[in-house]
DNA sequence: GAAAGCTAATTAGGTGCCTAACTATATTCA
DNA sequence: TGAATATAGTTAGGCACCTAATTAGCTTTC
């Protein structure tokens, strides 16, 4: 996640400099990506260090929301596959981070009475206390960042970005099509 | 880097619901931050995975350029301090990713005849030729990722973007201070 | 109803990142 | 000059992530 320059981005007249060393540099393309990669960053060291102060990740507190009723504010038992589904991490890695939450008191794990393979995780009262102290700042933290950006800047924001998620999406589509063909073949 | 839902950002009219839940939730806000976090996320990993393809991550990639005189195009050594400062990782991050690139065959470690504490790094021949190959692979990444953006709309995000960043420089520069009051008074 | 195969969770081992502690060398200054 | 301090790099130990291998329990099928 180090991608860049710790203290600036490269001006434009650089990357114009730049892509005559390099023909396949598109210079307002690359000054986009690099901002866009560089804001990421820093939002998520923000985010990191504001859950580092109460002693979780953004990885735990998400398994955290995700033991908690969306609507109705109330406790969910969820299995860590249902978790790692969610959360876009290995079942392996939800391993861990369950282990860390049940180390702290925050979830626990009980056996399905059903089907023996596999646990119930459910978060704890001091888990549901932990998140009624968090939340509210991380929401503050998101409004922080904002701030300097008008409501309809935001709503142009949000679509631009949904332009460069779509590339996302589409390569790596075409991607897994080149690896089904791949397997078919 | 797990922060979101794995499928879908969360609708606006979503978060307008979990607005009444929580006060301190501002939906622009909110959806703007998601994306944003989201699309940064899936870049670095778009940009791993090609890196990847070819042995690298994007940390161990970055230092092989800062290796290279930006405009000559011809080697520099640097220290490891140099490296971290400019890559913004700590020396002991650096350390290990210079083990890495050694290893591999890629820089090379001499002690500076002048200050023995100091260490030279410097790229081998054998590490130009990866990046070579790689440089432009990742140059068509970035323009492929930005497809479907019209240079002007890539303006108007690096100017969004740029406030963002501004925010996020005012929130450290603040804690900065009160950590410098906390350390005099 | 037992063997073969699937599925859930964990363990083992590796990487990149961190902080804190350590080693060795240089610098400062009483 | 020699003790205190600063600096460069590394080592030690921890966390979150990964893939691959393992363990245990379900399901299918002949």
């Amino acid at each position: 996640m180090t991608y860049l320059m710790k203290k600036n981005l490269p001006r434009y007249e650089c990357l114009l400099e730049a892509a005559q060393l390099y023909p396949e540099l598109d210079p307002t393309a690359c000054e986009a990506f690099l901002h866009l990669l560089r804001t990421g960053n820093d939002m998520t060291y923000e985010v990191e260090a504001y859950f580092a102060k109460h002693n979780l990740t953004q990885g735990r507190f998400f398994v955290l929301m995700l033991l908690m009723d969306k609507y109705k504010q109330v406790p969910v038992a969820r299995t860590p596959a249902e978790l790692a589904e969610v959360s876009g991490v290995t079942r392996a890695t939800m391993t861990g981070l369950i282990d860390t939450l049940e180390k702290d008191g925050l979830v626990t794990r009980e056996p399905d009475p059903k089907d023996h393979r596999m646990v119930s995780v459910r978060i704890t009262t001091k888990g549901e206390s932990v998140l009624k102290d968090i939340v509210p700042g991380h929401l503050q933290t998101m409004s922080s960042l904002m701030r300097h950006l008008t409501d309809s800047e935001r709503k142009t924001l949000v679509t631009l970005l949904g332009k460069v998620i779509r590339a996302v999406d589409q390569n790596k589509n075409q991607k897994a099509e080149l690896g089904d063909s791949h397997i078919t073949s």
